[in-house]
DNA sequence: CCACCGGGGTAATACGTATAACTTGACTCG
DNA sequence: CGAGTCAAGTTATACGTATTACCCCGGTGG
């Protein structure tokens, strides 16, 4: 009734325990005769057996499991760079667990006493600087995704080339004559929408004249900040720019519902090109953030990391996706 | 350089590493003094000791952790449905690893070769029955969410009241005076779409005249599908019920680029109440799904499953939330 | 003065695996 | 013919923990 253990399998097989496991392991060319370890195989087959990986991480001293920390999952990206992430692992015979950080409603402070099983490394997206210390207690192999490179001490760093992003939508927008814009910014101070911030600031500010309002990261703060923003006198701005397509979405209900139409009136440009971008009418142009490939490099440079070798790319690529949300601004 | 074992806490407290092992394990009562087990956490906290989760799952037999089966975590029921379901793990002290399901387009064929941590449960969650075979085979306890529970052999079933769900929508169809519907249904072959699609042919076929168009679960394959079935010569349908937010959505571009006003020529309900729901313009009135809740009650079910008492409960209730996608039938 | 008892701890062991070190017999080569 | 080599295994051990069974000693009742 009991789970088979590999010594199980060597009685059944008429073998020690050792054969057994050289043979399950792959490691007996010229140590074990093929006739034996198809016995052995046999045998492993028929009883079903299954190694115990406790004791095999016990033995290995190592699990081969990464921490997968993400502010929340049910937002797209970090779902995507968990797949991303996953898939990378799966083909090096590692295991992603998640741990969703502080900023959600999660109790536990700890993030190894919700990770029951044994890691190896850690690879944390997005996070304040703050959020690192409870993470950094253990000492382990930590990479960072979409953080500032310059702070904290990550052995390697993946990053979007966000500020590139920016930019190709700055120079869509000037290209269409927009000269007074409104940055729909996120009121959560990450350093990946800082860098937004700035850049679309040092693009923008030169050619024209840029405002900036802050919104929760969700559609129903960011119809209210744009419906206040756009109520205004005069010189009403004629494209919003948003740091996320979640802020676009908003935006656009909001422009509606002042009666504004998109694009002839208000062009609207988001971010991250989540399934909401072609889902919403009209479909937003917005900076497509190939979040997958994000969570594979994370994993790439974790696992290139524990082997000892250090780890180092050039920013992700980016690119804004035009679609109906955007048009030349109205005279 | 190395991490510290409990022996290494234990000479450091001038105590044995039983004693260790008994003070951090809180089973001293009345076994060791008050004082050398404050000597043991000082010197635990100062040696910054964290014990080897590997070597304590193989001495318990027990690794505290589930395997949570889901097809897509980018759908984002299922991303709620594994917070629920992390949250009352935690809350238990358990893990709550990830696996995609053959779904996806994972390459890893056996769920317990990506699952690196040993496992002392599975929830898997809206599976066809096929998919169940591959998962079976390691005898582990199975709790199994949104699926049929006259099939499989699951230890537990956790459900929602879709049929329930029909009941509301056509009733508030029908109040609002539609006898002309189509119901776009999703091609993926689950049981809780059959039980949808069986539940509104039930009720709405004695009451009115209605198609079904099936659709893959993308916002465009639902607007090509709705477009087709919406372009008939007479007798066009006034209201459309879709198994999905995914659909609802595809369905409302559709109806616009047809020049259909909604909900004044048409009404749309939805299914799930995604964020997806009131991102997209008019907000859609469809049934809220508490997808958390299906995740809690999972983990609840699994963890009583586990400690040798049989769960059961009723269907998760579900309820319509009217927004502004359904209005009464056009003359 | 001895048997007993209970508080305060310790020694020993097992969980299941991977692997280094050793054994054994057959065969080869100088 | 003896030393050496090689194939084919086996024995023994360690990983770090939790727990059972034991031990020691001071006090206490008879």
């Amino acid at each position: 009734m009991t789970r088979p253990t590999s010594r199980d399998v060597a009685t059944a097989a008429g073998v020690s325990q050792a054969t057994v496991s050289l043979v399950l392991g792959d490691k007996w060319r010229g140590r074990v005769s093929e006739r034996t370890a198809a016995l052995v195989r046999e045998a492993a087959t028929r009883l079903g057996y299954r190694p115990n990986l406790a004791a095999r991480n016990l033995r290995l001293g190592s699990t081969r499991t990464a921490l997968l920390v993400v502010p929340a999952l049910t937002n797209e990206f970090f779902a995507r760079v968990y797949t991303g992430a996953a898939r990378i692992a799966a083909e090096h015979g590692f295991g992603v667990v998640l741990y969703p950080s502080p900023d959600g409603t999660g109790p536990a402070r700890d993030p190894f006493a919700s990770a029951r099983a044994a890691l190896d490394g850690v690879i944390a997206s997005s996070m304040a600087a703050g959020a690192l210390d409870a993470i950094g207690g253990a000492g382990l192999p930590l990479v960072m995704l979409d953080s500032d490179p310059t702070a904290g001490r990550a052995a390697a760093h993946v990053n979007l080339a966000m500020a590139d992003g920016m930019r190709q939508t700055a120079e869509h927008l000037l290209g269409l004559g927009h000269r007074r814009v409104l940055h729909l910014a996120s009121a959560v101070d990450t350093w990946t929408f800082d860098i937004r911030a700035e850049a679309l600031a040092a693009l923008l500010g030169p050619h024209a004249e840029l405002r900036t309002t802050r919104s929760t990261l969700t559609v129903d703060g960011a119809r209210t900040a744009t419906e206040r923003a756009l109520t205004v006198p005069h010189d009403r701005p004629t494209a919003i720019v948003c740091d996320d397509d979640i802020l676009a979405a908003g935006a656009c209900k909001a422009a509606r519902r002042l009666g504004l139409r998109i694009p002839e009136d208000l062009s609207v440009t988001g971010f991250d090109d989540l399934a909401l971008a072609t889902a919403v009418d009209p479909e937003l142009t917005t900076v497509h953030l190939p979040a997958e490939r994000v969570g594979e490099q994370g994993m790439t440079a974790l696992l290139s990391v524990l082997d000892g070798t250090p780890w180092t790319a050039p920013d992700i690529p980016v690119h804004l996706v035009v679609r109906d949300s955007t048009g030349p601004a109205p005279a």
